[in-house]
DNA sequence: ATGGCCGGTGGAACCGGA
């Protein structure tokens, strides 16, 4: 089974874009992030006629995520549990079945930029650097739930974390960015440290591998590009793990969102 | 070499992104 992650910028822009990159990637699932519709407004049909299941979590706008999958989707769940006054659409998930049962969540982690401190340096409460650290928590949270199940998992999306240096082009750049700052790396580390396997790193040691090129200062065509876009598995879908791969070539076509689909293939 | 964008909203600029 062929389950990928995309943050695809706006589905209004990217509908020939994505439905390209369906037709030849073909994934069973795909988690769409920054769908940036509401639910009545994403075209359901387009993918339903290619033989996808459609389950979105929308909002005006911004953010919204979604979930396109040939098997059907069992128990669908919207929203990151913990907080009932976060409007903020950036969590679906659902069960798909082959051999086994699945879990899947897709998450379209905050950004956090600007990053604003309190005198004591600690993240100013109310802005968006503590709302990104404590939307983390309940991240954190739910993928405790996940691994207490002790049944085949995963998380996928924006996380909207540079992991280590190497995962960056320059990564001096984003020292200070909330993206890679030590408090953004420290809060992924304890979810990866759980026991998930981050399935991207698990099957590709060579660094220099991105998802993301701004769509400024030429960035893609200087290869200027950053890690951001991962796939954290529990133990045991990680025993299924076959391959992981980034799709790189998709940031060169017409009209690219500026991420590219991340995806695994599980032997399921 | 340098500088460089894009999508949504709403119908012009501005917000948000990373």
């Amino acid at each position: 089974m062929k389950i990928a992650t995309f943050n695809i910028n706006g589905i209004k822009a990217r509908v020939n874009a994505l439905l390209d990159w369906l037709d030849e990637a073909k994934p069973d699932v795909a988690l769409l992030q920054e769908i940036k519709s509401v639910d009545e407004n994403f075209p359901h049909e387009l993918f339903e006629e290619r033989g996808y299941n459609v389950e979105t979590h929308g909002q005006k706008s911004f953010n919204g995520v979604a979930i396109l999958s040939k098997l059907p989707l069992e128990d669908v769940v919207r929203g990151l549990p913990g907080d009932d006054s976060d409007e903020q659409a950036r969590w679906i998930e659902a069960t798909v079945v082959g051999k086994q049962a699945i879990r899947l969540c897709g998450l379209y982690l905050p950004n956090g930029n600007p990053v604003e401190l309190s005198a004591d340096g600690s993240p100013a409460p109310g802005g968006k650097y503590a709302y990104k650290l404590d939307w983390m928590e309940r991240l954190q949270a739910r993928a405790a739930q996940l691994m207490a199940a002790e049944e085949p998992a995963l998380m996928a999306g924006d996380y909207n974390i540079i992991p280590q240096d190497e995962d960056a082009a320059r990564p001096e750049a984003w020292r200070e960015d909330a993206l890679a700052r030590p408090e953004s790396r420290a809060a992924f580390r304890r979810i990866a440290n759980l026991g998930f396997t981050e399935a991207f790193r698990a099957r590709n040691g060579a660094p220099g591998q991105y998802s993301f090129w701004d769509y400024q200062a030429g960035a893609w065509n200087r290869n200027d590009g950053i890690r951001i876009d991962h796939v954290l598995l529990t133990p045991q879908a990680a025993d299924l793990l076959i391959d992981c791969q980034i799709d790189k070539h998709v940031r060169g076509r017409e009209k690219p969102s500026d991420h590219v689909p991340v995806w695994v293939e599980l032997d399921l």
